[in-house]
Formats: C-alpha cells, structure tokens, sequence
RNA sequence: GGACCUGUGGUGCAGCUCGGAGUGCACGCCGCCCUGUCAAGGCGGAGGUCGCGGGUUCAAAUCCCGUCAGGUCCGCCA
C-alpha cells in the first residue's frame, strides 16, 4: 500500500512519486484552490500540498500518493523533520472515516489519565506513549542480546502454577477439569528457575511476566514485567556482573552514553547514612548521628538510643504549615515526633532551641556543614526508625525529579537474613526462604538470627529499587536449619515446598540469580514517573481497566462449569 | 483498611475563601470567507445533570454530610 514512510523522506528524494499511509494530523485550508494536510505515521508527519478542497476529517487514516518536492523558497518549516519538502500533485484516498476524538492529540495538551486510559488506542497516537513502548522495545533486545552473549538460555515458565503461600497474595485461576482445585499465576517464576538449574540448565533468563494481587502504586501494577535469571556454578560476584553487563547495555541503548560500572554498598551502610535500602545518589543530604551529643540530654523528647540528623539546605524557608505537615507524615510513618531547627545568623530557631545546652544547639548547628538559611531535622527514637523516618524525609525534601539528574546505580549488599519477629516469635525472611546465610554468620544462626547477613543484593536506581538476587541454598542441612528459624516445620516445609525440596534431594548445583523490574527501568530512562507510561495497556490504581471494563462479572454457565458460586457481589 | 488531592460544554482551565441568573478564557466541533499555510487566519454558531445523592438557605458550581471515579501516599508488595 505504501513505499516510504513519512518522516524518512528528505531532499534526496525530491521527484520522486511516492505513497504514504497514514493519519490526517492536521489540516489547513485557503479557501477552494489549496489545502495543506499534515499526515501522521510513526515515523513522524509530511505536509501534502493540496491544490482544490480536502475533504478528509482529522485522525481519519489516509492513502495520499504524490511527488516529492522541495518547499518554495520562505516557507520551509524548520520545527519538522520534513520541513524542508512536502508532497504535490498528490491523490488522496481514505481509508478510514474517524469521528472526532474524545481529546486532542496534540501532545501541548495534558489530558486526564482516566481519559487517556479509556481511550488508550487513541492516546498510543501521542508521541509520548508511543516513544516509550519503542524505548522499551530496544531495552528488551539488548537486555536478550546481553544475556545471550554471557551464555544464558531464555526458558519459558508456566504462567499456571501452584499455590505457594508465602509473600505476596496471588492471583488465582479456578480448574474446570478438577471442579474445586486451583492454580494460581507466579509472583515470580523462582521456584520454576531454580528446578531448571537442578535440570542442568546451568544459565536461564527470561524476560518474564510476574503477577502480583496486591495494592498497586506509581511504581507497582499487577502485572509487571522482570529480567529473571539464574546461574549455577557462579557467586554472588558472578551474578552482579551478569546483570551489571546487561542494565548498562540497556542504558547504552536508551540513553547513548554508558555509565561507569555500578558501585556498591552494604545495607547498613545504606540504612545509617541514606535510612533506606534504596539510596538515591544523585543528591547528597546524608543522615548524621548526634546520639552521643544527647546521650545524657534532659530533653525528654531527645531521650532515646538514637538521635540522627538531617541537613536540609535552604530549609529555613519552609513555612510552619510545611513544617507541620513533615511532622505529620514523620508520625505516619513511624516517629514519634519530628523536631525542626531553623539555622539563622543568630542560631536557632524552633521552638525546642530554649531546652537545648549550648553544646546540643552547638552540634546541631553543625550538622553536616550546616549554614544559616539551611534546616536541620532531627528524630530521637530507636535506631531504625531514626533511619528509616529520616531516610523518608530526605527523599520527601531533597529527591529530584525522575526526569532530571544523572543516572546513578547502586548495588546494596549483605541485606540481613531475617527482619522483625512475627506473632509467633519467629523471625521472618527477609528476602525468601531459600537464601543462603552469609557463611561467616552461620554460627549465630540460632543464637542471634537478627545479626545473620544473607547473601542477597540489591540493584538500586535513583531511589527505586530495580530488583533483587540471592545466592540460594542448595545444601539440605542448612535449608533445615533456616526453616527451623522461620519456624517452618518439617512437614509444612514439606508440604509448601516439597516438590522443590525433593528436587534437591536429586543433585542440585549451587546456584544464584537475580530478576529486576524492567517497568521502572525503562520508566527511568524515559524520564517518566510512573510506569503506567511505558505500558501499553495498564490498570488503574484500584485495578480496573477502563478501556475493556475489566474485571467484570462471568456468565452463571461459566461460573457452573468451573462449579463456583459468588458468595457476594461487592 | 486509612489519609490527602482532583472532578465545571468534546478537551484544558478560571470561577469556589466571602452563596446571588451556567458567568469567562483557550482549544476542538458546525457553517461561511480565504491561493503558501504549518498550533494557519477572519466572521458567525451550536454545545452544560458544575461527578452523583442528601442537607443548610429566600437562593448552592460555591457551605456541610455521604457516595462514586481518577490520582498520590500509608498499610500491603517473602
């Protein structure tokens, strides 16, 4: 139907007669003996001259064949590709009739994402969604190319899988041939990566679809799409180079320049000094520890094991009101309270500073080089919260948009083992069960399992965690001994995992692996903050997809055939 | 499960504090005019359940309560 397509055309061609499809972007008319059309393909637009009326309608899909020319002298457009030619003597066919569209297409506008999502076949015209499915598409092939060339062999999982209850809820899918039974949809394929590398697979990867029935977000929906790999014979060194190899390739593609190799850092390096385990590196504002400043302080409200501080330059300019909401969302996610020191030529000022000695006014006036007009925050509570609120406000005051900065990566290693006790009073795992300890702690497995590090690592992006790998368990006696820690009993072991279990009983390679969400990498490298803007078709945030209507009710013949009754219909 | 923000012709906004006729802007749409525009231009026109329900009031887009939808976040995401 067509030879070129619109925007690959330039003054080379000129004489040429030539055929392009297309939508109509625009349409310009003089009166009954000229017109111009802008058509539109995804390559980008081309003006055809049209010499008598046009009657086409915007975004109606269109033939148009004509020759090449170069524009008259003073009215080349230098804002488009093809600015320096158009089309003459040109037919025009249509395709297709489009009514109007439900908004305008001209990107300029912003238009309301529930609109957007309704009618996301119009919206994929727009150049942004269209940019950055491609983006992605050039991603997904160098993250293959990239595992392709270290050796690795893309394996496809089963999206019908078994329950599993452990982590996130899943997704279930009811079995028509065994009336009752159920499959559910994987988080992950871990289990399924792990049997292949019993299997002697040795190096797996896929580009993998995880699904997930939890609470969606920004950065979260619930369906996702992962690099998943796993190797045998390798370390944890290994591992990190392979995914280092592959995310910077990928950053090369999106971004024309390659990063420097990735740095690394261990988790408590990244809690003390950033309160999280996904430090943002493109700003400084680390936390600072005044707990001994105030170890014997008489300030109640400073009364606690850690005192850590934050920096905030150019803070004292935050209103009270903004003050107040920090405090806020500090008590919501944990403080008990947040305490604010404006630095002014003359100290501080807050309303805590009269109940300070000189020397805790001093050491908080020189938190982290600190200079009148900065704003120093200050939590005093047990360690990890001190780390953790403080981290939240750091990101909260300091994180630039996604859109802007360097791309810094970060590898965050010897994550602990365990975290927090559940109502059982066993530890629970932190990453999965199937982890290997970090060897030197192996002996305070069962005496101080909170102080157990694990061999498991972290990829983080400018702020967002990319994804994360462990070297796993592939010996029986400590796999016992770790479920012994999680309380987990032999026979419950047995009946969750028992077909991986077993597996291992029949020679299973050391193993490790990694999977990494390729959703926010590619929303990074697009500048975007959300990664509904690099998929396709995305749901909204309480799950539904407005274009299809899903999800929906099913027919009673559906419902009896799978032998379910709706308890209630919400 | 919870907190907050948003909802006004097809689209994007203003109007809401301090209640007074559906008032305004830009785009789009329809008609007419226009031979080099390119976000074309000129003239004219149509188009509204102010998300929905209730309350207060002589009077509600505006104030109050509830509810729905979209978004951001907390919980959740081994």
């Amino acid at each position: 139907m067509r030879d070129s397509l619109c925007a690959t055309l330039t003054s080379d061609d000129v004489g040429r007669r030539v055929s392009v499809c297309g939508w109509v972007a625009r349409r310009r008319e003089h009166g009954e003996h000229l017109a111009f059309l802008d058509l539109r393909d995804y390559s980008g637009l081309l003006q055809a001259v049209i010499e008598g009326t046009l009657d086409v309608r915007p975004e109606s899909v269109v033939r148009v064949t004509g020759t090449v020319a170069a524009r008259p002298e003073g009215t080349r457009n230098d804002h488009l590709a093809t600015g320096s030619i158009e089309l003459t003597d040109c037919a025009v066919e249509v395709l297709s009739v489009a009514e109007t569209p439900p908004f305008p297409l001209d990107e300029r506008v912003e238009v309301d994402e529930a609109l957007r999502l309704r009618w996301r076949f119009v919206d994929l015209r727009r150049g942004s969604l269209a940019r950055n499915l491609r983006l992605r598409a050039r991603v997904n092939r160098a993250l293959r190319e990239a595992m392709d060339a270290q050796g690795f062999c893309e394996v496809e999982t089963p999206l019908l899988w078994a329950p599993t209850p452990e982590g996130a809820r899943e997704f279930v899918v009811p079995s028509r041939l065994h009336p009752g039974d159920f499959y559910v949809l994987p988080q992950s394929p871990q289990i399924a990566k792990q049997l292949l590398m019993v299997g002697g697979m040795d190096r797996y990867y896929q580009i993998a679809r995880c699904l997930r029935d939890e609470d969606l977000r920004a950065d979260r929906q619930f369906e996702f799409t992962q690099l998943d790999l796993e190797a045998s014979f390798v370390t944890q060194e290994d591992v990190m180079r392979f995914v280092s190899r592959a995310v910077l390739d990928a950053a090369e593609v999106a971004t024309g320049v390659r990063p420097a190799s990735i740095p690394t850092m261990t988790w408590a390096e990244a809690r003390d000094r950033y309160g999280t385990d996904k430090p943002d590196l493109r700003f400084a504002m680390t936390l600072q520890d005044l707990s001994p400043v105030f170890a014997t302080t008489s300030l109640r409200a400073f009364a606690a094991p850690t005192v850590k501080a934050l920096r905030v330059p150019d803070g004292a300019a935050l209103t009270r009101h903004r003050l107040d909401q920090l405090t806020e969302y500090a008590r919501e996610i944990g403080a008990k309270g947040l305490a604010w020191f404006r630095i002014t030529a003359d100290g501080l000022d807050s309303p805590l500073a009269r109940f300070l000695t000189e020397a805790e006014s001093a050491a908080i006036a020189a938190v982290d080089g600190a200079v009148p007009g900065d704003l120093v925050l200050a939590v005093a509570d047990e360690y990890d919260v001190a780390c953790r609120v403080l981290g939240a406000l750091r990101v909260t005051l300091g994180s630039p948009p996604v859109s802007e900065g360097p791309h810094r990566y970060l590898w965050v290693t010897e994550f602990p083992m365990f975290e927090g006790i559940d109502e059982d009073g066993n530890v629970m795992a932190a990453h999965h069960p199937f982890t290997m300890p970090h060897l030197d702690d192996l002996d305070v497995l069962e005496s101080d399992p909170l102080r157990v590090r694990s061999q498991a690592y972290d990829l983080v992006l400018n702020g967002w965690e990319l994804g994360s790998g462990s070297v796993r368990i592939h010996r029986a006696d400590v796999q016992s001994r770790i479920f012994r820690a999680l309380g987990i009993s032999d026979d419950v072991a047995e009946s969750r995992f028992g077909f991986l279990l077993g597996a291992f009983r029949y020679g299973a390679p050391p193993h490790a692996g990694f999977a990494f969400g390729i959703d926010r990498l590619v929303a990074i490298f697009a500048g975007e903050e959300n990664i509904r803007e690099v998929i396709a078709f995305p749901k909204t945030q309480s799950g539904t997809d407005l274009m299809t209507g899903a999800p929906k009710a099913i027919t009673v013949r559906q419902l009896r055939e799978l032998r379910l009754a709706p308890l209630v219909k919400g």
